[in-house]
DNA sequence: CAGATTACGTCAATATGACTGACCCATCTG
DNA sequence: CAGATGGGTCAGTCATATTGACGTAATCTG
């Protein structure tokens, strides 16, 4: 494939915005919470996989330990997230959301859902699938199943 | 369109971990000019779009005056951009990269050029369309003309 | 079973990139 | 000339991240 600078820029130009503006969509939200960003990517996900651990939590968000604990803990302070230790491993937390949590991140999901299906819809369901593949291609190869498997536990009801 | 919960948490993970992914390509390269990705926004814009004015560029980058101010300060200490007045309006101040600014700039869009392209052909042409328009439709209506016109100069050649 | 490893938590110190709100000057436009 | 606009700057603040070291409990392994 020949790949023209122009090409290139496009791509980054589209991704920047889009997921600026994306993420933009849901800032309103927690600034009512007194919430900012990381603390919606750690319900985001804890939603997406209910009883995650602290440490799977950590290679999602490629962050370090002493970054997402001050998220965790805020959020088990304002009761969105609730705890308990593993049930094969007695060292593991898993995280789960509680109703409240729950409540807040549906509200969030909302605004991204309009976002996300108004661009759906624009550019119909066979440019969808172009998407998902080239933001597949976008992800290295050792964080794909990272990816991959979110949703698993869910998909399988 | 019937949106099911399931597709819009998959595009939000694939563009979290898609763009997250790719800007952490150049970090490194940032790193070692003691940079952040502040000053790589900075420094992509302007090269894509020679002789843009502070306030247009701030319109691009959806960020205050003073956060600005203290990017494009460091940027001229450090000889990668100068400006001059405006010929139409003197008020105005015109951003161009100098020739050190140009070979960073350059530097820094090689390893960008390098993931988007190994995720343009293993996705393969019909579907870069498709990525392109899913974005397009992400970006609210009040920036898109921001988006589309970039490079307009740059294709005019 | 002893020792290594893992999961999680926590300390202190630091950096970056952003914010608000006020205010200034120079220049352009009606 | 008055007001709007482009740009710069002040001081103070916040959110999110970092590194590196250390502690404790639980689990795994020779």
């Amino acid at each position: 494939m020949f790949l023209r600078e122009e090409e290139v820029r496009r791509g980054m130009e589209l991704l920047y915005f889009g997921y600026t503006r994306l993420t933009k969509a849901i800032d309103e939200g927690l600034a009512r919470q007194g919430l900012g960003r990381a603390h919606h990517r750690a319900l985001y996900f804890i939603a997406r996989e209910p009883d995650l651990t602290v440490s799977h939590l950590l290679r999602l968000l490629a962050i370090t330990k002493q970054s997402l604990g001050r998220v965790l803990t805020e959020l088990q302070k304002r009761g969105l997230i609730e705890t308990r230790p593993g049930t094969v491993d007695r060292r593991q937390k898993l995280l789960r959301l509680t109703e409240a949590g729950r409540a807040l991140e549906a509200e969030l999901f909302d605004a991204l859902r309009a976002r996300l299906s108004s661009a759906y819809a624009a550019a119909g369901q066979e440019n969808v699938t172009g998407f998902w593949r080239v933001l597949e291609g976008l992800v290295p190869e050792e964080d794909r199943e990272l990816v991959s498997d979110l949703g698993e536990r869910l998909r399988e009801r």
